[in-house]
DNA sequence: CAACTTATCGACCAGGGTGGTCAATTTGCT
DNA sequence: AGCAAATTGACCACCCTGGTCGATAAGTTG
């Protein structure tokens, strides 16, 4: 990347870098277009290659900033003094939701570029930061966290589990429902009652899982 | 579709179908290529098209097949007369992998196909066959089954859908286990393991979510 | 204003993939 | 042998690809 890129507004910057994980996230390295790329992102062709001199820098790029998105915007505001276990997880989808607002792609680009990690060859930093990332990813929902509230009968890693995969089945089924709605952008949507809602299946997950 | 594909051997059959459904998964119906599909089922491009002389023929072809193949080898052997919840998700579970290990793809090409149903334009006795299929769908879970059993501090469709969506997640979950311990196939494989963690997992949600 | 730098663009390039055709060949059958 | 059905891949016109580049436009400086 040019340090150009970085000269022009940010809210530039930003429909360009969305527009870009979008693309990539649909279709995948080698089919992703960088002609489609500009045209979704309302530049000239030849100002994307102006910032970014090829498909494959565009693209480390982009890897680069999915990190620091989830690292500065997600990562790095949670607080691991809750103790609670479903406190957290409301926590931390509140979190993931207004990094969505303003990075709509960024998390599933960033799960994108690691599970196909292998065929990206990342550069040396890059995988050291993957490793690191990886240790946190995996204590967002346990670190600190007060085990001891779950019920009994149950191995604590069966409910936790039970619990992870029924709040993201929930999460998935939205998101289904969401796509079908043509909710093309959440912007000026009202997405109060889906809080609501979470909020309210979370309750009866913690009666369910906690001791009474 | 000529008849000439349906004259040949069986075996071939499947073979080109499965390649067509997951092309046409993978990629969606204008990224996917017929040249690929040909390559992939072993057979000439030229011979594709004599048995399908179009690219949409043959869609048209798969999404027949795909109902064809969820209603014979899935809706029909239902046993509807199994009114326990559980066993009922026990059931069409294994009818869904019984389904998978002919047809890989086919349920969810079928789920792909419907999801786009307003782009591409069915026929009328298609669309009748949609409206069918998907009544019989959403009873697949629902109908005859005893709720009576449920615990009764939950609202039963509160229930019901915490139920669903827990084991959707777990099996999404297995599925990008799968992927990334690269299963291309799963033939020959001991799957014997994951049904018991799958059916250790059902045990669990039921003294979860029924009355003791 | 002129002079100069930086930003932006889209026509253009060679290369490769597209859905689809077809003459030539192989296969199977009587 | 002789005929019909099955199979093939070279070939077609077309479109899209990542990337280049000369022509502008915009901004900045004197």
């Amino acid at each position: 990347m040019s340090e150009a890129f970085e000269r022009i507004p940010l809210e530039k910057q930003e429909r360009i870098v969305n527009t870009a994980f979008v693309e990539f996230c649909e279709k995948g390295y080698e089919q992703a277009s960088t002609n489609h790329i500009a045209k979704e992102a309302g530049i000239g062709k030849g100002t994307l290659f102006y910032y970014f001199n090829t498909k494959q820098s565009l693209f480390h790029y982009l890897i680069e900033k999915a990190f620091t998105i989830a690292q500065e915007e997600y990562l790095n505001k949670i607080n691991f003094e809750t103790k609670d276990f479903f406190e957290r997880i409301k926590q931390t989808t509140e979190l993931k939701w207004e990094v969505y607002e303003r990075y709509p792609y960024a998390l599933k680009f960033l799960a994108f570029a690691m599970m196909h990690a292998e065929e990206t060859d990342l550069s040396d930093e890059l995988s050291v930061k993957r490793k690191e990332a990886e240790a946190k990813w995996a204590g967002v929902l346990t670190q600190n966290i007060d085990f001891s509230k779950f019920r009994e009968d149950i191995p604590k890693e069966t409910a936790f589990n039970l619990i992870r995969w029924t709040v993201e089945g929930y999460r998935q089924e939205l998101e289904a429902r969401m796509k079908q709605l043509q909710f093309e952008t959440m912007e000026n949507q009202d997405l109060r009652p889906y809080y609501e809602e979470f909020y309210g299946y979370l309750e009866t997950l913690k009666t369910i899982y906690y001791n009474e």
